[in-house]
DNA sequence: GCTAACCTTTACGTCAACGGCAAGGTTGTG
DNA sequence: CACAACCTTGCCGTTGACGTAAAGGTTAGC
């Protein structure tokens, strides 16, 4: 069932995608996708005999992921090219890997693909402590609201406004 | 000893401050400040005789809500405005809680802005946990590069890629 | 009351991040 | 092999978020 022909022992050649199938899969359009390789965000693991862009697994993840630094984690896409580094050392390392079978090599390739997702985790981290600071104070606001309100709501007179306001704008008086 | 004129019965009036000051103290330009104001996001608390834009901590403050929700939240403008809403409804409030003498008036402003603040919370929470999401799926791929090393370093051969490549190879199958 | 240092509005310029053509070439299905 | 539905590069247009002058008016220190 998994194995429909167990006779060749090549990989299972995962499927090569082409531009539109991508961007529909991750809500992307194809000039978003191009302009990105344009930026150098991310290069197509082929072409076909027509020139045609194909992608593999690898590349829509790292599509993902970049759409994920862009609308979750607000990043612009200069700071995305820093975080994933240049698509032509992506595929330098590529290559190398590849080509060589030498274990210590390889294993310096990889040391350096995991320095660089520290970097990005450390990076993410920086972020969400920011915004949890935010959250923290806008929790702060709301408490503060709270205990206001019971105040008014037990009948406290004119209630200490700290910041008195000079300038009053806005006469029109609705009463009710 | 902390009040320095206790014949007149006026609030402490905690200064309002030039454009200058503010984008100073806050990190931004006069122009975006006044970019802002021209959005709708924020008004000034008054202006002089000569018109030059005089703002209090609250406006501070809100400004400073502003950057955080642009820089560390990633929002847009527009995004920003909706969760703010607009600087017109602010200011009525502010009109009307002042004018208004009726607790449950006051009350029912104040429980507003409650619900206001409630919503931002939500909306931050939100775009954290996609952030947790991002980092976990970060550290993911780091856990999968240690165990790739380690596997290299036992001295084993072509590690079985059922998917993840360490950097992202081109499917090279038996080629070469 | 002079002057430097601020401020005002108005308006055009710029850069990022795409959208949307045009003019052609490629794929794959009947 | 015809033809629709994709694809290619090239290039101009647009929107958001400001930068940057221009032509004045205002404030504060001396």
């Amino acid at each position: 069932m998994s194995q429909p022909d167990p006779s060749t022992a090549t990989v299972v050649e995962p499927r090569l995608r082409r531009i539109h199938e991508v961007a529909a899969e991750l809500g992307l359009t194809t000039r978003t996708i191009r302009y990105y390789e344009e930026l150098g965000l991310l290069e197509p693991a082929g072409r076909s005999g027509g020139d045609y862009r194909q992608y593999d697994a690898d590349d829509v993840e790292r599509l993902r992921f970049i759409k994920g630094l862009r609308d979750d984690a607000g990043f612009s896409l200069a700071e995305i090219g820093r975080l994933l580094e240049d698509e032509a050392a992506r595929e330098r390392n590529r290559a190398r890997y590849r080509t060589t079978s030498d274990a210590t090599e390889r294993r310096a390739i990889v040391d350096d693909a995991l320095a660089r997702v520290e970097r990005q985790i450390e990076t993410l981290r920086d972020k969400m402590s920011r915004l949890a600071a935010m959250i923290d104070e806008a929790e702060d606001r709301r408490t503060h609201l709270l205990i206001h309100n019971a105040g008014l709501e037990a009948g406290v007179p004119p209630a200490p406004h700290k910041h008195g306001r000079p300038v009053g704008t806005a006469v029109a008086g609705t009463d009710r």
